[in-house]
DNA sequence: ATGAGCGATGAAAACCATTACATCGACAGA
DNA sequence: TCTGTCGATGTAATGGTTTTCATCGCTCAT
């Protein structure tokens, strides 16, 4: 029993091809009398149309591909739950590639594949939630011909190509940190990202701005390393115990949570020992213990935005980039400087900024 | 500039379209000086081979469809690394649908979409992380021609069709809730997932089971509702202050995590107040504060092992369910009892924690 | 009457690759 | 020299749909 055609519909319907294809796509101009035929017989052979003749004649698949660098970080779920509704909205399919935390061998083979489907015509357009300038993508599209529209997410740099959808995240990491100065910390640490993300170099950039803002001199020794993972959240415990910032602002909130159980399994307690600020306000970071101050990226609105931009290039706009707002959420990871703390302070003195 | 096609390669190299193909499909056949003189032209023309083309024509796809029920949900990611090392080593792309949560509008219409690409011949066959049982999915597939082949994970009933992938959800809630009763726990309370979701039934009749080989009866105010997100685990937290249990078995690991953030702003310690256990074993576990005894599913293993068995039902081999083992993570949410439980203390007062 | 206009339908080309089969030349064995 | 084999390549059918253009039978205005 194999599958029927669109031939097998038309036979039994004693109609041609040509109506049965009507039927389904443009009812209105077909008889009454003989669209319900036709559909009788769609019924009857349980006929569903082959999608690869489909897009073989149309020349296009009615699918865009999304590329998110991990699937498990939950920071990219809300994006794709926008980008589903706008797409699903439209019509498209979305092909979710998952391409693994880079660095991997494994990954490297993946991306090669995501590549390959845009060049296969398997998808009309891409969202990457990636840098568009990243090599593996960047260089096999560079000169492809009848390279599909990209949009890229989130993570973008000046010149990630003409289309973007981002926040201003040196801006954001600014005001967390100008948010912790407020509060009358000086002596603040920031653990990165991992160096290869475009990310990490614009919040390490905010954080800078806003010590400069506030008269402080950055201390190289104050930037920890980190990778957005819980372990290295975990390490930059024990960096914390060297150099006994009184605040850290982390770039991402995973990293935060991996240092918030770290520290309170060795007895130290925020925010009465330290303060601590996020980055990306995932899921979880409100049932931390205690709840975690951070920037929320309107990540649903992203994504949708996105798509929203990308199907416009669909249909033959002129693309223009969008940054859209972020906000600070204060919890309960934030409080003021702990008694006695700065005594040995080495970021010194000044005012309160401007708060 | 229009994407070009095997025919512009082969006229380049002044061979026919079938060499071209064989010199991309099976290299070894060809002379090697035809070959060089082939792939010179592949580079130079920047040619790609037509997806829907080749679908069209092999009457296959070379893609699985997986179905999550929400792509947001840490467990699945997980099995979708799984999943995806196998179908990568197979030659296959993963095309990820996610449903949804349930019972939103929305999510119905995605899922008739995606029941729709498999009739399509999008995809040779598909993995579903959902009880192929459930409406949605089961009455459209029940009597369709040539439906691809289909394994089911995790959320699995005892008719879900020939072929699954799980653990014994009854058994490993049975031991979570027997680990309680070992430490001394009497009052044991469950927090329950959706009604609709087949996991809660098996994992509530381990909780029942449990109680009944210690010889103790389940006490119908003890089992609380739930839906398996964080929200339901903070309402858990009236439940538990009207009632009283000295433990509470989590039907999932975010309810957990939500009841802890909850507990901890009540002044409520865990585990000195009260002990703890979830299911699932998420990323997060391991960080909550403190750190959460719970299930562990061989995610990875889980979807691997699906993604194989569909790969031999596809190469015509005989399906066979397989059932995985689980383990019981015993960290730091749960110990004794608490002295004193079970008058009508009024937990406040004790001795600060451990910390 | 006649032809223009219109609605409904059919015939056939086009989309692009894979593959069974045919062809061709060269070479070995008889 | 002839035949059989073998390796390399070409020819052409095939897959299922969409879509353009043609056709056909009407009606309505002239």
């Amino acid at each position: 029993m194999t599958r029927p055609t669109i031939e097998d519909v038309a036979r039994i319907a004693g109609v041609s091809i040509a109506t049965v294809s009507r039927c389904l796509h443009m009812p209105d101009v077909v008889a009454v009398k003989t669209r319900e035929r036709v559909l009788n017989a769609v019924r009857q052979t349980g006929y569903n149309l082959n999608a690869a003749a489909q897009s073989l004649r149309q020349r296009r698949s009615n699918t865009v591909l999304v590329v998110v660098p991990d699937i498990g970080n939950t920071f990219f779920s809300e994006i794709l739950g926008g980008i589903e509704t706008e797409a699903s909205a439209a019509g498209l399919t979305m092909l979710i590639g998952d391409t693994g935390r880079s660095d991997t061998g494994r990954s490297r083979a993946r991306e090669d594949a995501y590549v390959r489907y845009l060049l296969n015509g398997r998808a009309d357009g891409a969202l990457l939630l990636a840098d568009p300038q990243a090599a593996w993508f960047d260089i096999p599209t560079r000169n492809a011909v009848g390279l599909p529209p990209i949009v890229a997410i989130s993570e973008v740099g000046p010149q990630s190509g003409p289309v973007t959808v981002s926040i201003d995240n040196e801006g954001a990491a600014c005001a967390a940190v100008t948010h912790l100065i407020a509060l009358g910390h000086r002596r603040i640490a920031h653990v990165a990202g991992p160096q290869s993300n475009i990310l990490t170099a614009q919040r390490l950039a905010g954080y800078r701005r806003a010590l400069g803002e506030a008269g402080m001199t950055p201390a190289p020794d104050l930037e920890f390393p980190g990778d957005f993972g819980l372990a290295s959240g975990r390490a930059a415990f024990d960096l914390f115990r060297d150099h006994r910032p009184s605040a850290l602002f982390f770039a991402n909130d995973e990293m935060a949570m991996g240092f918030l159980s770290t520290a309170y399994a060795a007895g130290v307690r925020v925010p009465r020992d330290v303060s601590i600020v996020g980055f990306d306000d995932i899921h979880f970071a409100q049932s931390c213990i205690p709840s975690l101050t951070t920037i929320r990226q309107p990540r649903s609105e992203m994504g949708a935005t996105a798509m929203r931009l990308l199907l416009s290039i669909l249909a033959g706009q002129a693309p223009a980039s969008v940054r859209l707002p972020f906000d600070l959420v204060i919890r309960g990871s934030t409080a003021g400087v702990p008694d006695g703390h700065g005594a040995d302070t080495r970021m010194a003195s000044s005012p309160a900024p401007r708060g």
